[in-house]
DNA sequence: CCTGAAATCACATAATAATGTGAGTTTCTT
DNA sequence: AAGAAACTCACATTATTATGTGATTTCAGG
């Protein structure tokens, strides 16, 4: 089973050695290549490729709004971005965009493939630096309670986050209205808020809900 | 310039055969091995290590609540995660907690100093199965003004989400209370919400602010 | 056994928010 | 120039929240 390609790129010289390359290769079927993805959506729908190269830097719509339109219609296909430049902001929003992974131009010849297996078994191919920024964006810092909430208030803190009213937490919670007070009224002393949106908005920011 | 390197690792024939894999590699020092991570916080600062290895799960103390330790001292030094199963739960919360990419054990032999070049280079040494997930938890969907709001509304919706009251944002604009009611009166709708607390919960939520 | 923290409930009042209705002005588009 | 959308302000009523005070119960630790 081969896996169908699709190639978004507006250098018409690499766009046709990497068809070339592709099409060199058993394992793969060159289906399209493209210079520009103003009709990325239909092109997804026409061609249901099973791997897709995109140029990052492409006129008109980059290549990162085009991740993003791919993305809302299709969750699943690997996205391989092409780019000149490493350490860049640029490959980073690609990937929070949905990219699957990175190649640089200048690796083309010599790792398209090995990109292209990485990601086929669900890999991310990005440099170290990459790696790190990416790390460095999910690390979660660990908040040990530092406003010493007790298991109670930090449900009902949970509860109010979620825009749920005094009514609706005291039934949550089998309390009375009047309790469901005295939890929030300790709440906010203890966040040194007063009121729901101070509260909920401090909660959500430092991650205590 | 040797590599300094800390070993966490409760088991102690694994621990011992690792250190011998360290001592016997030119480029590192073994400084020190552990087989509970209860003192970590002093052992970092005695010993100011480049690299720590560290078991995901140890008794007492699970390897995880190890990395948050360190990190809350030390967000530099590399932290190699030593796992015996991949794709799992672990292995994510640790990359949360700081964590600077993982080997599965039974690869340490053949793999080990690969994957201490991988980081020492800051990259993230992870299966592909691991990578899927990270990406996964960065991808951030475009969410291109769903609801429609205006520049104005915007604009107050992020104020009302900083926990800022009606008379708070009035201010802030410098326009009378009945129009920021007016306005919050259209997000409500737009939002489908009736409350403060619901508004801003799905505006940080949903990353409309 | 005593103390303190946590959780529960009640009552009261002032402040704020939610919702409806109506309307004037500006700005951009057709 | 007409129309639509956005922004502005006002007034009114009800609902909900914020804050204070006080009290009871339970449970863990000294």
């Amino acid at each position: 089973m081969k896996l169908s390609v699709l190639i978004y790129e507006d250098n018409a010289l690499l766009r046709e050695s990497v068809g070339v390359m592709i099409q060199a290769n058993p394992g793969l079927i060159l289906e399209a290549a493209f210079e520009n993805v103003l009709n990325v959506e239909a092109e997804l729908r026409a061609y249901k490729p099973d791997l897709i190269l995109m140029d990052i830097d492409m006129p008109g719509m980059s290549g990162i709004e085009a991740v993003q339109k791919i993305r809302r219609v299709n969750n699943q296909v690997p996205i391989i971005m092409l780019t000149v430049f490493d350490d860049n902001v640029h490959v980073f929003e690609a990937l929070q965009a949905g990219a699957s992974g990175y190649l640089l131009k200048k690796h083309i010849s010599t790792k398209l493939f090995d990109a292209i297996d990485e990601v086929m078994e669900g890999g991310a191919p990005m440099s170290p630096s990459i790696a790190r920024m990416v790390l460095a964006s999910m690390h979660k810092p660990a908040t040990e309670n530092p406003y010493q909430l007790t298991a109670r208030e930090k449900e009902i803190l949970t509860s109010l986050s979620k825009g749920n009213s005094y009514k609706l937490i005291a039934a949550e919670f089998a309390i009375s209205i009047d309790t469901v007070r005295t939890h929030i009224k300790k709440i906010y002393e203890k966040l040194q808020v007063h009121s729901q949106t101070e509260a909920v908005s401090k909660a959500i920011h430092e991650k205590l809900v």
